[in-house]
DNA sequence: GCCAACGTTGGC
DNA sequence: GCCAACGTTGGC
């Protein structure tokens, strides 16, 4: 069981967009880093749960938390020369891009904002602040604890 | 919109 | 395999 944090820009895609997909769960695709797609593949696991982040916003932060419901698998999108996401040099024998489903848990009463987590001593080792630009990262046990403390804490 | 940080590409 | 050029991410 592990912690991940995925980011997304609420723009394009929201945690209220996530809350209200139909199906129940989002396919978290078009992640196009190899180290993101390498955690994808290999380590992300069903039940593993998440933060939710909204960067590229007027409220940079962690926003609320999902669950995976579905492990790694190759990205539909890399083969559809429609999507955005289209991959000309993947192929379905050699996928080279992954993606997860993932469902709503919760909103946060008030964001954590990046501001906040820079705050915090207990988060300063925390992927996020180390490598800006992963989208798909580790979350550290204590570090998730101390997240969901800080956010309800906000509620008060 | 700017710009720093960082990832990717491609010539050699 | 190096490294410069270029593209993208993402905070502000």
């Amino acid at each position: 069981m592990a912690y991940w944090l995925l980011k997304t820009e609420p723009d394009e895609y929201s945690i209220d967009d996530l809350r209200r997909e139909n199906r129940g769960f989002a396919v978290w695709d078009g992640i196009r880093n190899y180290q993101a797609r390498n955690l994808l593949r290999d380590q992300v696991a069903i039940d593993d749960e998440v933060l939710i982040y909204h960067s590229q916003c007027k409220i940079v932060g962690v926003v609320g938390r999902a669950v995976v419901v579905r492990a790694g698998y190759p990205d539909p999108a890399q083969f559809d020369p429609d999507s955005k996401y289209y991959d000309p040099k993947a192929s379905a024998d050699n996928p080279r891009w992954y993606c997860i489903d993932v469902a709503f848990n919760e909103t946060f009463p008030r964001p954590l904002s990046l501001a906040a987590i820079k705050r915090e001593p207990a988060l300063e080792d925390m992927v996020l602040l180390k490598q800006g630009r992963l989208s798909v990262q580790p979350v550290d046990p204590a570090e998730w604890r101390h997240i969901l403390q800080l956010a309800d804490s906000h509620a008060a």
